[in-house]
DNA sequence: GGAGTTTGTACGATGGCCGAACAAAGGGGT
DNA sequence: ACCCCTTTGTTCGGCCATCGTACAAACTCC
C-alpha cells in the first residue's frame, strides 16, 4: 500500500518520495501555494515547484484562480483535481451488491447498489451483476477509473483471493479480483476484508489513527488500524475477532469452538433473544437485557485486544450503531474495568452507516495513488 | 528503530538507506564479497565499493584474508567487525541485576550479574548497582560501547520512563533511561521491557519473524513481533497479555478484573495450586494438574491474539520452559480448536533461557547501528 | 507611482548512483 | 614459462534530483 521499500535506493525513488510528500500536503482540506508546501515539507520553493508541475501533468493536481487580498504576490493555491483519476469501489455483500465512484478529493461521484442473493447462487451470477453495476457507476461518474477494489464478507488471502466467507458456502477460494477485472475490461481490481475496508473508510473520513474497528453483523470482522495503517497480519487474515473466547464454558460455535464472540454478540444470536424478526425491529425497540449480554461480551474481547494492541480507540460499526446506547454504554462499562493499562479508550458508534466499506473500497483506490504518485507510470 | 523517515528526502537518504542495505547483507551469517553483496541489492559494484569503504571507516565492517581456489580473481571477503562499537545490556530485574556486552556480531563478550532484591528497595540503590556493574562489564570487554538499553519488569512509556512495575512498588515514574545515561558518562540509555527484549533476542537468534513471546513470571507479559519489528502500541504499552480475560467468572486479580490469564498462569497462582516451595522444586517434580489448567488457559489468551493478529508463531520463555511437556501441550491442545483461520501454529519454548531480555538489550542496540549506520554521525 | 513583500522560476553547484572501461589476481592448458 | 580466461574491485564520465541564490512577477499600501 505504501513505499516502504526494502531494495536499493536511486535519484528516482528520492523523487517518488518527495512527489508523495508534497501530494500529501496538497490533500488537505485547504487549498495550499508552493511556498506554504516548500515550508511545510523542507523542500526548496524551487524543487517544489518541479514536483508540482509533474503532478499537474499527470492530472493529479490542479492550479485554482488566485484570490485577491493580503500583502505581496498573491499565491496560485493548489488542489487535488476533483477531474482527475478516480477510484472504484464495489461490494458484494450476502443479499445486495453495491457500487461508487471517488474522485481524488474523496467525494462520491457515483452510488448504486441492487439486491442480490448470494447465499445460494454460484460466483459467476454474482460477479456479473457486480460487474455491469459497476459499469454502470463508471459511466455516470464520466471519470477516468485509475483501479478498483472489491469488499467481501469473508477472508480475502494475499492476492485478492476470497478464501471462503461463512455465509456464502458456494464462494470458495474464488478470485474474485481477477474475475471482476476481466469483466470490466482488465481493469486491475484490488479485493478486500469488509471489516477492513470498512475501518479505512472511517479511518480516512477523519477517524483515530489507532483503533479497533468492529463490523457487526451475522458474523463479527474487525479491521485493525495501527498509525494510520491498515493491519493485515502475516497471512491478510488478522481480525477475525469473532472467534475470539469470551466465555470458555459458553454455548458452541459452529466453528468448532466454544462460547466464541460471535454468538454472544452477532446478529443471529441477538434475533433469537429478543425474538425480532429482523434487524429493523430490533432497532425499532432495543431490549435493554440482551443488549447489555451483547456489550459485555464485545467489552470482554475489546478488552483483550486493548490490553495487547495498547489502541486507545474503538469504533463499532455495522448493525451495532443501530443498537442505542445500551450497547455502547455496556461496552464502555465493560472496559472501564478491565483495561487495566490505558484509563481512558474512546469507545464511539461509526457515523458512516452501512455504506462504510464500499467507500473504503473506492477510496483505498484513491489513496493508493496519492500515497505513491510515482508509482504508475 | 528503523528509517521510515517521513520528511523530505534528499541524495543523503539515499546514501544512508544503501549504507543499511548493504551492511544488512555483510551481517549475513557467511562472509560475502562486494560483488556478491551487488548482485543481491541490485546496486552497482561501484556503488558497493563506496559504500563498503565509508562501513570499513566508521569501524563497522573489517576486510578478511582472502582465501585461494575458485576461478577468477579472489574476492576479498566482509564481516562485521567483531572489535568494532559494541553495545552495553542491562537488566534489573526483581531480585537481580545483570549487564552484558555484545559485540556487532552478536556475540556476548563480557556479562556478570548480581543478586539484588529491589521488591522494597527506593531507586537509587538499584540504579548504582547497575551502573557498578555495567562499568565492569564494559571494563571487562574492552570495546567501544555506541550505546545502551535497559530491560525492566514493567511498563515503559516513550522516552525510557518505566512508569509502574507491578513487583516493584517503589518504582513509579522513574527515568531509568536517563538516570543511567549520567551514571554510566552521558552513555545514551534506551529502556525497555523485559518481554519486549526477550522478544527481541529469540527474533535476532534465528526465530521466526512474526510471532508472539510470552514471558512468564509472577506477571505474565509478552511481546509482539510482527514482520519482524516489535510492535510496541500507541502509546508503548502493548503486550500486556497478563490482564486478558480467560473466564470471565473466574477468580479476582489484583487489577480490579476477574478472570485475569495472569490468575490462572501466573507463578504465584502455579505455585500455591501445587505446593512447591519455588520454581526449582517445581520444575524438578512437575504436577500434571495445575499446569495443564495454566497451558489452557494461555492457548484461550493465545488464541484470541492469534485470531486478532493473524500471528504463525508463539514462543514460551520465562518460567514456561521449566514447566516441561504438559504445559507445552495443553497450550496446543487448545490453540488446536480454538484457532479458526489458521491451522498450523507454531508453539515452541525459548532456547535462550533467563538472559533473554538482557541479551534482547544489548542487541538492540547493535540492531539500531546496523539499521541505520548512517544515523550517527 | 514607488517602496515593500511575497510568490514562483532560472541557473549553477553539489552529491549520489549508473554504466562501461580498466587494472588486479588467480586458475588452467599447452 | 607463457598466454587466455574468468572474476573481482576501482576509476571516470554522465545523469539526475536536490539546494542555494538570484531574479522576475504580481499585488498592497502609502
Amino acid at each position: 500500500m505504501t513505499t516502504s521499500e526494502r531494495g536499493a535506493a536511486g535519484q528516482h525513488t528520492v523523487r517518488r518520495h518527495n512527489l508523495a510528500l508534497v501530494l500529501r500536503e496538497v490533500a488537505g482540506p485547504e487549498p495550499v501555494s508552493r511556498a506554504a508546501v516548500a515550508a511545510r515539507t523542507g523542500l526548496t520553493r524551487g524543487t517544489v515547484s518541479s514536483l508540482v508541475e509533474e503532478l499537474i501533468a499527470a492530472g493529479l493536481v490542479t492550479e485554482l484562480a488566485a484570490p485577491r487580498g493580503g500583502t505581496g504576490r498573491p499565491a496560485s493555491p493548489l488542489r487535488l483535481d476533483p477531474t482527475g483519476p478516480a477510484g472504484l469501489g464495489v461490494e458484494i455483500g450476502v443479499d445486495a451488491v453495491a457500487a461508487c465512484v471517488v474522485d481524488l478529493t474523496g467525494s462520491v461521484r457515483a452510488r448504486r447498489s441492487v439486491p442480490s442473493d448470494h447465499r445460494d447462487a454460484a460466483p459467476p451470477a454474482g460477479l456479473a451483476t457486480a460487474a455491469a453495476l459497476a459499469a454502470e457507476v463508471v459511466a455516470e461518474a464520466g471519470l477516468e477509473i485509475a483501479g478498483a477494489a472489491v469488499a467481501l464478507p469473508g477472508v480475502v488471502g494475499r492476492g485478492g483471493v476470497l478464501e471462503r466467507a461463512p455465509n456464502l458456502p458456494r464462494w470458495v477460494d474464488v478470485a474474485v479480483g481477477e474475475e471482476l477485472g476481466t469483466r470490466l475490461g482488465e481493469l486491475p481490481v484490488l479485493a478486500g476484508n469488509e471489516a477492513d475496508l470498512a475501518a479505512l473508510a472511517e479511518l480516512w473520513s477523519g477517524g483515530p489513527a489507532d483503533a479497533v474497528y468492529v463490523s457487526g453483523g451475522i458474523g463479527v470482522g474487525a479491521g485493525i488500524v495501527l498509525s494510520g495503517r491498515l493491519f493485515r497480519g502475516a497471512g491478510g487474515r488478522a481480525g477475525e475477532i469473532g472467534h475470539v473466547v469470551v466465555d470458555p464454558d459458553g454455548p458452541p460455535c459452529h466453528c468448532g469452538g466454544r462460547g466464541c464472540l460471535e454468538t454472544a454478540a452477532g446478529l443471529e444470536t441477538l434475533l433469537r433473544e429478543t425474538g425480532a424478526a429482523d434487524l429493523n425491529a430490533l432497532a425499532a425497540a432495543p431490549p435493554i437485557g440482551p443488549l447489555a449480554r451483547a456489550g459485555r461480551a464485545l467489552g470482554v474481547a475489546l478488552a483483550g485486544a486493548i490490553n495487547l494492541l495498547d489502541v486507545p480507540a474503538v469504533v463499532l460499526g455495522g448493525i451495532y450503531p443501530r443498537c442505542g446506547p445500551v450497547l455502547l454504554d455496556a461496552v464502555r462499562a465493560e472496559l472501564a474495568v478491565r483495561v487495566l493499562s490505558r484509563p481512558a479508550v474512546q469507545v464511539t458508534y461509526s457515523t458512516l452507516g452501512p455504506d462504510g466499506a464500499l467507500r473504503g473500497a473506492a477510496t483505498s483506490v484513491v489513496q493508493d495513488l496519492l500515497s505513491d504518485p510515482g508509482g504508475r507510470r
